[in-house]
DNA sequence: CGCGACTTTGACAGATGTCAAGGCTTGTGG
DNA sequence: CCACAAGCCTTGACATCTGTCAAAGTCGCG
């Protein structure tokens, strides 16, 4: 399984199956969503928050956050993206709202015309809807981010999100839950989590003298999972994997 | 214009005719959404959190919240729905999504039949994308929502609040931004905010005391709205309003 | 009129932020 | 391959915001 027979496509393809049936068409447009490749190093902002949007960005390999300024420059992550996730889907129904994007790694993203999205979404409704779903999931993921920054402390608020990114990546096929990417300043967990970097950093240091995690070489390694998810508080039910939904039409789907 | 002249459903219309495109036959579609009405008085949970959802709940009259719970009781309130809101239009793509409710007044809702916006969209494209649509802005909300949350002070934070709902209400033709209903208790403020009764209730009162907001008789007056904005670091952009579509099909649509 | 819920207030506690300095890693260029 | 620089991590002392607890006042509803 050569990259030429993976499309950077394939897969936020695999995500939308996972929860949206579609059909050989259907999973053909996706595959075959255009874009080119851009690659950009760690720790840049792109993606200009405000204006007009004319494509989503799909993640290929590394990790980026979506995130919120305040006027005095304190800056709010929102959400993070790994690869097979779309940032922006959304702009495809309401251009003005395109994110202020942020690469945490060194990443590789493909950028999506808006308008071939919108073109897949119009023609096949099973894509709209899809898509549409997509959306929805990604709201629930902020709807639990909210009560994570809210209402927890600040040990509890990094162990949920160390929870989150297992998951997410485990149900991406990326890695196990157990040991996964975090390719993570403190700087930025901070940012993610509505804490200071000095704080972030006494808190991974006590996570890490308990030994629940280590987070070593871009890696976080949890050594005590359900120790970690019940300090986070971790319920993983919102974030809407293992629903089984039959063979998808696009197991096996070459290029 | 009788309440019999204006069904409930015409609010949430108005509200998609905002932002998306309908045709008479689109229009028609959504007035005639089916649904009870219910009465609930203020202070009380429903809308059964994490169990399938099998309807939407449209706001007719007076305020609700969607919230979060740690596993500790603490309560995050994820956002607020306003007369012409339909919360958890989300569940019609994510039946497992259906959000957990409270009603901050007493309110009267339509239960709208998740099986009727289902049917309508996929009846009608136009319908589905305008849902879509809705969901997207519902999401930008929870985004400035988390950013509010995790980076401004307890004074922003309020200041903000009030800004978002004063404009929110504006739009939807309820009331002027100068005031407008703000039927919460504090308790339930502080559940907005991820801050404590007693520390709201000081902000309150220095907002108060400033000279730039009197809470009363469950109405909130703004007595200078731009030093309020300035220290809500309030840009209303993210709420899309004011975004002029042209005449929409379904002015002065009788019934 | 009285009860219950909400608001207001004060004293105090605790979590997290701020500031500052030193050590360590990592990437880069010679 | 080494040396340097920049950014990152770590640590300590201290400041501050917000939370906690408790009690009294007020308002609205039955």
């Amino acid at each position: 399984m050569s990259p030429a027979d993976r499309p950077p496509t394939r897969r936020f393809l695999d995500k939308l199956a996972s929860h949206s049936p579609l059909g050989w068409d259907e999973c053909r447009a996706i595959l075959e969503l255009p874009g080119h490749l851009v690659q950009i190093r760690a720790n840049l902002d792109f993606g200009n928050e405000g204006q007009e949007t004319d494509h989503a960005w799909l993640v290929v390999d590394g990790l980026i956050g979506r995130f919120g300024q305040t006027n005095d420059g304190a800056r709010q992550t929102i959400g993070v993206n790994i690869p097979g996730d779309m940032a922006g889907l959304n702009a495809v129904v309401a251009p003005e709202t395109g994110p202020a994007l942020q690469s945490l790694s060194a990443v590789t993203l493909m950028q999506v015309p808006r308008a071939a999205l919108s073109a897949a979404a119009r023609r096949y409704p099973a894509v709209a809807e899809a898509f549409w779903r997509e959306c929805v999931l990604d709201a629930a993921i902020l709807e639990q981010w909210i009560v994570n920054v809210g209402r927890r402390s600040a040990l509890s608020r990094v162990a949920h999100l160390l929870c989150e990114l297992g998951c997410r990546y485990s149900a991406a096929g990326i890695a196990h839950h157990a040991e996964f990417p975090f390719p993570t300043t403190q700087i930025q967990i901070a940012d993610m989590l509505g804490l200071t970097a000095v704080h972030v950093n006494r808190t991974l240091m006590a996570l890490r003298t308990d030994k629940l995690v280590t987070i070593q070489a871009r890696q976080a390694q949890v050594h005590d999972w359900d120790r970690l998810a019940r300090i986070g508080d971790f319920d993983p039910s919102y974030l809407q994997i293992g629903e089984t939904l039959g063979e998808p039409a696009c197991v096996g789907m070459a290029s």
